[in-house]
DNA sequence: TGGAGGAACAAAACCGGTTTGGCAAGAGGT
DNA sequence: ACCTCTTGCCAAACCGGTTTTGTTCCTCCA
C-alpha cells in the first residue's frame, strides 16, 4: 500500500500543499469550502502525517522517553512499573503520543541514553524515576534543556518539576496501627538505601516510631525477593525478633511470608506483615497481606500530564498527587502476650 | 545546548554537506584524510544524527514496536512480558533502535494502532504477540507490507515469520512427570482459549494424557490471579477433585496455592501444583513452585534479531527458539494411596 | 475612482539528513 | 600527446511536512 502526502491532497484538490497544510491543521487563511474539500479528500485517501517530516519541521517529536534501570528479573513481576507505564500510556495515547521505553542493566548507561535521545532529538521529554541521593540525571537534563518531570520528590529535584505521594503520612499510620496491635519492635526491610524515596522512608518510619516509643531495626535490600527472604530469615533468626516487618514491596513481603512458613512462624500468629505497594500480589497469598498502596496508573496519568504540559510550553508546578492508603488484611494481627516485648523503650 | 548538524561539521570542515554525510556514513568517495578530518571534528562536536531527518530521507524511523492487550492490573505481576521486552531491548539498545510500546485495555484497538504507526511511518517494523485463533493482526500487516515476527507460532502465521517454543514436548514431559507420580487426575488451569497457544498446549495435553490413560479437566481463565484462584475452588470442591493442577501462568498457579491452603489442602500432599512460566516468583513461596520455564530474555533477544533482519531485507525464516524444562520443587509429590483415583481409565 | 486593507491562495524556504549527477584533476594506457 | 577511467569533491534534488513571503483579486471607503 502507498502512503499518501499532503502533496498527493493538494495535487487532487487543485491546490498547493501550504494551502492544504493549513486546512489540516485548522488554521486561518483558507476558505470553509476549500477547507472541507481537503479535509474530505484527506479522510477518503485515509491520509496520516508522517511523524518525521513533523519532527524535522516542527521540532517535536511526539514522543516521551522512559528509563528504567532495575534488573529484569525483579522488574517483572514488580507490579509498579508496568502500572505506571500503563497510566502514562493512558494519557499519551489520547494526544497520538508515543513512549520509548528503555531498560538498561547498569545504571552508567542511563545519562548516556538521555544524552543520545536528546542529540537524536528522539522524545520531547523523559520520566525520570527512581531518583537518587546524589543524582547526575538532574543536573544533565536541565544542562540540556530536555523537558522532565520527576516521578517522586520532592526532595532533590533541582528545578524540575515533581510529583510525588505523601509517604510520609502513610507511614505514620502504619506504624501506628502495628503499635495500637501491640507491637513494640518493628522491623523494615527497604529497598536500597541510595533511592531517595528509601530515605523518606526511613527518616518518616524513625520519627513515627521514635514518637510512639517504638523499636525499629532497618534491612537494607536491593528490591528483590530473594534478598527480602534473606532479610528475613536473618532479622526472624535474632535474639529479640522483631514482631512486625513492613516490606519496601509487596514482592519481598511475599518472600517475607514464605520465610515465615518455612521457618514456622505463624502469619499473623507470631509475626505481622506489611507490604508497601499493594497490588494483586496481595490478595492472591495466604494470608492476604496489609498492604499500603495507592492507585499507580492515575499516578502515572498525572505525571505524563504534567509532562505534556511541560513539553508544550505550558507552566507546571510541582505537587503531591495522594496519600497512599493502608488496607489492613488478614497478616496483621495484635502481638500475643508471651512474645510481647519486654523492655519498653 | 546547541545541537550540532552535518552542515555545522561542513562549515567546520571546509566541505560540503554531502561529503559529510558520505564520510559519516562509511561509503566510498571521500579520502582518507578528509573523512578522518570530519569524523574527528563530527566526535568533537558531540554530533548525532537526528533520527527525524534520517527517517524522512533514508525511510526508516530505527524504531520497533510493540502493542500489549493484556490488562494492566494482571500484566504488571505477569513476568512474561517485562522479561520478553528485556530481551528485545538487549538488542534493539546495540544497535540504537527504539523500541515504542503500546498498551491498550481493549484488543479492538490493535489494529487501528498498527495502522496508525504504518501510515506514520513512526514504527520500521512490529512485534506480534497472544496470536489468536481468528486473528485479523495477521492480514492486516501482510495488507500494509509492515514488517513483523510473530512471538509464538507455528499456526496462523499466515506468511509472518515467527519464533516459537516447542512446548508440545515440554506438556508430554509435565504429564509423564506427574503420572510417573501417581497422578491419574490431571486439571489444567488455561488462559483464554481463543489464545493460539492455549489452544496448542491443550492438544497436546490431551494426547499426552490420552496416551498414558490419564483423565484430564480444562477450567478457562483470563490469566488473572482472581480467575486462577475461582478455578481452582471448584475444581478443589467436586466430588472427585483432581490430584493435580497445572496452570497456565505463574500467577495463576500462585493463586491456586493460597487457595488450597485457605481449604486445608495440603501441597503437595493432597494436590500437586505445576506452573507453566518459571520466574522468580515461583521460588518465593512455600512450597517452591515445580514450573515449566525457558529464558524468555533470550526469546525476545532471538525474536528482536529476526524483526531486525527482516526490517533490513535480511532474509528470515521461522524457527523453534527452545524447549521449556521442568524444574520440580515441592509442590508435586507422590499422590497417597488413600486419594489414588479408584478407577483407571 | 483610486487607494488601502484584507481574504484566499501560490511560491518558496526550511528542518537535517541521503542520494544522484556533474565536474575537475590526476592516473593509466596506447 | 590524446583519450579514458577513476578519484574526490561540489551542487542540487529529495523526503513530507511547517512557516514565511508574495501575489491576486475583491471589498470597502473617502
Amino acid at each position: 500500500m502507498k502512503r499518501p502526502t499532503i502533496a498527493d491532497i493538494a495535487r487532487r484538490a487543485g491546490v498547493t500543499k501550504s494551502t492544504v497544510s493549513f486546512a489540516l491543521n485548522d488554521r486561518p487563511g483558507v476558505s470553509a469550502a476549500t477547507r472541507d474539500r481537503i479535509l474530505a479528500i484527506a479522510r477518503e485517501m485515509g491520509w496520516q502525517p508522517s511523524r518525521a517530516a513533523r519532527a524535522l519541521s516542527g521540532g517535536r517529536a511526539g514522543v516521551l522517553g522512559l528509563v528504567v534501570d532495575r534488573p529484569a528479573r525483579t522488574l517483572g513481576i514488580e507490579p509498579f512499573f508496568v502500572q505506571l507505564i500503563a497510566g502514562i500510556e493512558s494519557e499519551l495515547a489520547a494526544r497520538d503520543v508515543a513512549l520509548l521505553l528503555q531498560m538498561v542493566e547498569d545504571r552508567g548507561a542511563q545519562p548516556a541514553t538521555y544524552r543520545r535521545w536528546w542529540a537524536e532529538r528522539r522524545v520531547d521529554g523523559v520520566f525520570l524515576v527512581d531518583l537518587r541521593l546524589e543524582d547526575e540525571r538532574v543536573g544533565l537534563l536541565a544542562e540540556l534543556g530536555l523537558p522532565a518531570v520527576v516521578v517522586g520528590g520532592p526532595e532533590g529535584c533541582g528545578g524540575l518539576p515533581a510529583v510525588w505521594n505523601d509517604e510520609a503520612e502513610a507511614v505514620r499510620a502504619v506504624v501506628e496501627y502495628l503499635a495500637a496491635l501491640g507491637h513494640r519492635r518493628i522491623a523494615r526491610v527497604t529497598g536500597p538505601p541510595e533511592l531517595r524515596h528509601t530515605a523518606a522512608r526511613g527518616t518518616a518510619f524513625a520519627a513515627a516510631a521514635g514518637a510512639l516509643g517504638v523499636t525499629t531495626v532497618e534491612a537494607a535490600t536491593d528490591y528483590t525477593g530473594e534478598e527480602g527472604a534473606r532479610a528475613t530469615r536473618r532479622l526472624l533468626a535474632a535474639s529479640a525478633p522483631p514482631t512486625a516487618i513492613v516490606y519496601d514491596n509487596d514482592v519481598m513481603a511475599l518472600a517475607g511470608l514464605a520465610v515465615a512458613a518455612e521457618m514456622g512462624v505463624p502469619v499473623p500468629g507470631r509475626l505481622s506483615v506489611v507490604a508497601w505497594d499493594d497490588s494483586v500480589l496481595c490478595r492472591l497469598v495466604h494470608p492476604p497481606l496489609t498492604a499500603v498502596g495507592l492507585d499507580i496508573s492515575s499516578y502515572g496519568a498525572e505525571v505524563a500530564r504534567r509532562l505534556l504540559d511541560l513539553v508544550a510550553g505550558r507552566p507546571v508546578e510541582s505537587g503531591c498527587h495522594a496519600m497512599p492508603v493502608l488496607t489492613p488484611r488478614g497478616s496483621t494481627g495484635p502481638v500475643p502476650s508471651g512474645t510481647v516485648d519486654a523492655k519498653p523503650v
